[in-house]
DNA sequence: ATCGCTTAG
DNA sequence: GTCCACTAAGCGATT
């Protein structure tokens, strides 16, 4: 099934990539694009994201081995870059004849914007990206990606070469080549433009020829309805979303900046005194030499793979209990070197000069489960559990006249375990809107609810938790600090008192070994590695296999939402943007007018996104920043 | 490039 | 007997 010749779509007999740079020959080629109802497109930048990059070229296909390179920005490649330093004005060739790229857009949005015409991409919403910000939206759209991703998520990559070379047989030219790597690399729009419309239409016709087999491979694989109602139409809402980007205070940075450069330097220099001698702090090498091999203190672990001292977090704890002064300011290092490097200092060099604001992005088909992520910069991890960290969210900021808003799904992912498991007690409990984790403390150690305590009500947490990862004793015991055999005790009497639940464990683990892959509540495929294997992998896949189907559920439900979204507030006229999704959360900025409405409204949408049986609860909270809204 | 560690849900 | 309780991304050190 996976490298075969493909049966649906032959070789064309001919390959045509021609270059076009006349108006004339761009209608003929647009007139074709019209006729054929269904046209691959790509775009060429100078850059990856797409907030800071310029549109070079165009590329069209029509059909099978018929594509076309619009040029738009190429300079001749004898140009002197930009910031090299002497005189820029005289030096090099003219540009190559190119269609003006106002004249190409405004003869191509017709087609683009056609209803009766499918535009077909690799990945398209950047290509949705650099249209609209030229004033054109594309629709409708498909994307061999997403197609890709719907069918083999978790099972192999999703880029165009692989794809190409795994459904057609073909290896393409590479960007690699085409612009050369490291410091000799070239902007595309220095690229000659015999080489760029050879690697430029090439992409175009392998876009249009892994559409026709992945059209079909999807279909064949009954994965149209997660493709149709999930995948594709999220494309343009994420997509403007990246382009809305967050408002950042520079100044807040700054200053926590600055704070956390103060505490660094005082801690290093208290840690080399305990030391007795200077070393680098952030060094893991070398703290682990000073620890266990200097300073002689006992509990070290070697990491398996390198043999060298483990000092990570929870070897330091251990110790800084024991009243080793050196394990907790080193701790405390390490958060502060964390929050600056990663936070404060690198934040506001991503502000965008020309809006203003951080535009992220987020990764459509990088999960083995279905979740997004979020990349350059990742704004899914800003910190919020310690008091410092989450200063960080001080920063992120409603423009004048608006809120943020935080609306965030109440405990989705044990609500989907009650329902997928069918286990009665909990949707009950659910159903009734009471404290889950107080419920199952009391079920599983047997103590009345009126007699609750924090410490019994914070294990059954963790189990609760352990269940959403498959768990294990090993790994409970570690999380709880008590022995594996205190940890499976805990585990058989949840299981007792929760018989469908080691059922519904010992079924999905089934299914997984016999399929491959397991699925998600709304039929998402995620794929599962190492599942016919034994011992500790097999056991790893089987946790995988167990996880998969509850956070992949999660996901495909704040994805119908996020979907459903920007309809819901147009129609009630409501200005509301949404900003970021951090998994089962969605950050917005509303008008300080709106904030009522668009409250009531998105929470409604938001746990109206789908009927799993038991309700879903959705909590709004809203502020100034990102801290005070959450 | 990879490792070790830390941040989030 | 097991690097791993699930899913990610990014930084600095090291190779």
């Amino acid at each position: 099934m996976e490298a075969r010749a493909d049966a649906h779509i032959p070789r064309p007999e001919t390959v045509e990539h021609v270059l076009v740079d006349t108006e004339e020959a761009l209608a003929a080629w647009v007139a074709e694009g019209l006729e054929a109802g269904v046209v691959a497109v790509d775009t060429e930048t100078d850059g990856l994201t797409p907030m800071r990059a310029n549109l070079v070229g165009i590329s069209l296909a029509t059909r099978p081995g018929r594509a076309c390179y619009i040029p738009l920005a190429h300079i001749d490649p004898s140009t002197p870059k930009e910031g090299a330093g002497g005189l820029d004005f005289g030096d090099g060739a003219p540009p190559p004849r190119q269609v003006p790229l106002a004249r190409a857009l405004a003869i191509l949005k017709p087609l683009l914007e056609h209803p009766g015409v499918l535009k077909v991409g690799h990945n398209i919403k950047f290509d949705w990206q650099m249209f609209a910000k030229h004033g054109v939206t594309v629709a409708p759209i498909d994307d061999t990606m997403l197609r890709s991703y719907v069918i083999g998520g978790g099972r192999h990559g999703h880029g165009m070469d692989e794809l190409a070379q795994r459904h057609l047989g073909v290896t393409t030219i590479s960007f690699d080549e085409v612009t050369g790597t490291g410091k000799n690399r070239i902007t595309f729009d220095r690229v000659p433009l015999d080489k760029a419309t050879a690697y430029a239409a090439e992409d175009a016709d392998i876009t249009l020829r892994l559409w026709h087999v992945l059209r079909h491979d999807v279909l064949a694989d009954r994965m149209v309805t997660v493709y149709e109602t999930i995948e594709r139409p999220l494309v343009p809402v994420v997509a403007r979303m990246e382009m809305e980007g967050v408002l950042v205070d520079r100044q807040v940075l700054k200053e926590l900046s600055n704070d956390f450069a103060k505490r660094l330097v005082e801690l290093e220099a208290e840690i080399h005194v305990l030391a007795g001698r200077t070393f680098n702090v952030g060094s893991p090498k070398q703290l682990g030499e000073i620890l266990f091999d200097e300073m002689k203190l006992s509990g070290g672990k070697k990491s398996a793979k390198t043999g060298a001292w483990s000092t990570d977090s929870s070897v330091l704890e251990e110790l800084a209990d024991l009243g080793i002064p050196i394990c907790q300011k080193v701790m405390d290092w390490r958060q502060f070197a964390k929050l600056k490097s990663t936070y404060t200092d690198t934040l506001g060099e991503q502000i965008n000069p020309g809006t203003g604001r951080v535009h992220t992005s987020f990764a459509l088909a990088a999960t083995s489960t279905g979740r997004l992520s979020s990349t350059d910069p990742n704004l899914q991890n800003i910190p919020i559990r310690t008091e410092e960290g989450r200063k960080i969210r001080r920063a992120f900021v409603a423009a004048p006249g608006n809120r943020i808003m935080s609306v965030d799904y109440s405990q989705i992912e044990l609500r989907i375990v009650a329902e997928m498991a069918g286990i009665p007690a909990l949707q009950q409990a659910f159903r009734d809107g009471i404290d889950i984790h107080a419920m199952t403390a009391s079920q599983v150690f047997n103590v009345p609810l009126d007699q609750m305590t924090s410490e019994i009500r914070r294990r059954a947490k963790a189990i609760n938790f352990g269940i959403i990862y498959g768990i294990s004793s090993f790994g409970l015991s570690r999380q709880l600090g008590i022995s594996a055999g205190e940890a499976g005790a805990f585990i058989k009497a949840y299981f007792e008192r929760f018989p469908e639940l080691q059922a519904y464990m010992e079924k999905t683990k089934a299914e997984a070994a016999r399929d491959g892959y397991v699925r998600t509540l709304l039929g998402r495929k995620c794929w599962i590695q190492g599942i016919q294997e034994k011992g500790a992998r097999k056991a790893y896949a089987e946790r995988q296999a167990i996880n998969a189907p509850i956070q992949g559920t999660a996901a495909d439900i704040i994805k119908l939402a996020m979907i459903k979204l920007p309809g819901a507030l147009a129609e009630a006229g409501l200005n509301a943007r949404m900003l970021l999704q951090v998994h089962d959360e969605l950050l917005f900025e509303v008008p300080d007018a709106e904030v009522e409405a668009t409250s009531a409204l998105v929470r409604q949408v938001m746990e109206g996104a789908a009927d799993i049986g038991i309700p879903l609860v959705a909590e709004a909270g809203v502020g100034l920043s990102w801290a005070e809204a959450h």
